[in-house]
Order: C-alpha cells, then structure tokens, then sequence
DNA sequence: TTCTGTATAATTGTATACAATTATACAATA
DNA sequence: TATTGTATAATTGTATACAATTATACAGAA
C-alpha cells in the first residue's frame, strides 16, 4: 500500500516560501509580514509562524525589527555553496559506494534511465529535478546523517542557478555524462573513484554557473 | 549603550532544548511531547511549538506520530562532524585573514588574553566557552555568510565531546597553543598559513576525542 | 533646523479554545 | 490465538483573542 501522509498547512508554508525565496520569487530585502502572509496564502498566522521560524533557522531569512527580511542566496553566497559542496560531497559518494544497498543501487539505476528518458525529450524542467534526485540519493545512500544533513541545504540553495547554468547546451550534455559516470563508479564499488569524479563534476559546475551568472547578473 | 533586547520565550525555549540535547540531557529516542514541555518550562505551547519546529530544522529531533524523539549526537555523527569541519574550517580561517578588520583584530586579541586568565584559572568550563567564541569569531570575520552558518551548528554540534576531550591536560595545553599560533597566523595576515594551522588543530581534536570518547561510551 | 517626547498604529508574542488526527486499549469475531 | 473493529484517550494542528512590543508620525521645545 501506497504510505499516505496528511501534509501541514505550516509544513506546506514553509516549502513553498523555501522555494520562492531560493529561486528569487521573492527578492532580497523584500519585507515578509505576517499578516500579509496570513493574507495572500489563505491560512491563520500560527502555520505562517512556524514557517518563519524554520526558514530563519535555514538563514534564509533574518528578523528586522518590522517583519521578516528575505536573505536569499546572493552570487557571492554561490561560490561559498559550491566550495563547501566542492571540498565534502566526494566523502557523501565515497560513504554510499561503500554502504550500497540493493535498494540503493535499484533507486540510482532508475535515476539514471529517467535522466535519459527526459534527455531525449529535452525536458529542462524535469532534467533538473533529476539533478536533484540523483544528488539526494547520495546523500541517503551515505547512512550518515550529518552529511547528509550538511549537504541537503547546501545543494538545494543552488538550484536557482543551476537552472541558469543547464540551459548551457553542452553543460547539460556534460553534467550528465558525469552522472553516468558517477553512477557506474558507485554501482561497481570503486569508491575511491567515486569520490574523485563527483569532485570534478562539482568543480565544472561550479566554473559554469559562475561564469554564466555573473554575466545574467 | 548597551543594546537591550527581549528575548522571546520561544527563543529561550530552543535554546535550552538545543543546548540541553546537544549535552546529552536528553538522551537520545526520549520522546518530548508538548504538553510535557509546556508543564516542564511553564510556557504555553505556541512558544514550545516553534522551538519544535527550529530543532526539527536542525535535525536535532524528528517527528515520530506520538511526539517528537531525541535525536541528539552520536559518536558517529561526533566523526562526521569533525571531518567536514577538518575540510572546510581551513576556508574560514583564510577569509577571515583576508577580512580582518580593526574590531576583528581586537575581538581576537582580547579572546586570546581572557583565554590566558582563564588558564591560569585552571576554569575548565570557561576555557570550553572561550573554544566557542574563538571558532565563532573566526566563522564571523569571514564575511561570509554560508560558511560561517555553516560551521556554527557543526561546531556547536561537538560541544559535548569536546567537554570530555579537554579534560585531558596535554590536550587543552595543545590546544591552547594551537589557538594562539592560529591567532598570530590571523594577526600577521598570513592567511595560508591559518588555513593549514587550523586544519591541523581540528584534526588532532578530532583524534582526541574519539580516541577518549569512544572510551568514555 | 534638530532634537525629544508622546500618541498612535503596526506588528509580533503568547495563551488558549477547539478541531483533526493518531495511537491505544479492549472487546468481538474467526 | 490472531485479527479486526470500535470507542477512548492522547496528541498535534489551526485559528483567534488579547498582551506586549516596536516603529512611526507628528507636535512642541531648544
């Protein structure tokens, strides 16, 4: 049986402000109110609230005397993302070669045909989300939870510019010949490897997204 | 004039639980229910709600259908911990070099010498909090935002352990003078060297605590 | 003009009532 | 015994009233 699971109103809340702020919906230094929240998202203010109170937490937005002040993810903020993601998230495929389950090496091989089924589509959208997916699944497959919680934050602060940076025809062609490759080296053990490759894929991500968004900025 | 701020129940709920499960207080898979909290802290529960919600955030409780469970800090997070910061803390010392600004020269300096009175004190529990406001001054004078938030949680995360690993004398001499040959490192501007001395010192507390940890548990 | 005080409005902070959900105990049934 | 259904209790989810705080505008004095 499908697991089904009643969703909050503060939990819905709070992702889709996430998401809103990290892709820029609402610009830095935009003022978030309460009331004005309560207003335009059609529930009381205790789920508003909490909401806020996560989203603080994740440093996405500061307390200012007069409401919420929306931080966001600045460029500067990006290279600082990518570094950090740059110097530990080899350690992250490193953990989930070793610590490979049969689910786990069912989930990434599902992953990989579904990169490919939206690739011959050229679907930028879902392309995308596989990005995600693929990264995610990493960080699950690790069994580390402080990685894994370390990591979730940093790569889905990024996705505003990741989404500049695969409109890039032959970056998107890279990037996923990096998962696939990435993908073998976990599936066949070699952890080292691993390890090594998703380092280099995080670095050309990186040197694409920066030079491609300081030029849209 | 001093700056005054209320500080709101919420906050000063979350910030005894936080404290209070990173130390071990509460010990992991105790289940907190609200209505515990609220007849335990004398609040209500809105307060003891979104101090939930911020744990949760921080990955220090989780939902679990009958209230929230402990989640707290394993030896094996303890591990992780220290490996991301040994990766990255480096990245901070040099920005916060490069950054260094007159009030951030002085803050420095008078760590530095309440670190000395506190020695000669032989005030185990101070010199524990001075470990706090070296590292934090550092995330702070980086100017960046992302490391420095960051690294607050990894390293407020390891306040446990490395209660237990300073009570090793050869240890908090060694770190002591690591601190200040990463303070002069700073104060003189070379930032590289910062880098690797701060490197290095996470990595021998990191040796230190697991090796008298994994004793202690 | 610039500063200071004060009234007012805007906003957040807290408590609490009630609704909805979820867990639990226990009886009834196969 | 094992399983299912149902009532009950425990718990969380949400809305809202009221309190406290904070910002703002504006008048009056230096």
């Amino acid at each position: 049986m499908t697991e089904f699971k009643s969703i909050s109103l503060a939990t819905q809340v709070f992702e889709k402000l996430e998401e809103d702020i990290i892709t820029g919906v609402y610009p830095r230094g935009e003022i978030l109110t309460e009331l004005k929240l309560v207003e335009q998202l059609g529930v009381s203010r205790t789920p508003v609230r909490e909401a806020l109170r996560r989203l603080e937490q994740e440093r996405l937005i500061a307390e200012s005397g007069k409401g919420s002040v929306v931080l966001g993810i600045t460029l500067e903020d990006l290279v600082d993302l990518m570094v950090i993601r740059e110097r530990i998230e080899g350690l992250a495929a490193y953990y989930a070669t070793k610590n490979l389950t049969a689910e786990g090496r069912e989930e990434l091989q599902h992953i990989s045909e579904l990169q490919d089924f939206y690739y011959e589509k050229r679907d930028l959208d879902n392309l995308r989300k596989m990005d995600d997916k693929f990264h995610y699944a990493i960080y699950n497959l690790t069994g580390r939870p402080i990685l894994r919680d370390t990591l979730i934050p940093l790569h889905r602060k990024t996705q505003r510019y990741r989404k500049i940076s695969i409109e890039d025809k032959d970056r998107l062609d890279n990037s996923i010949r990096e998962h696939k490759a990435i993908c073998d080296a976990i599936l066949s053990g070699k952890a080292d490897l691993a390890s090594e490759l998703i380092t280099n894929h995080i670095q050309l991500a990186k040197k694409n997204m920066i030079e491609r968004c300081y030029q849209h900025g």
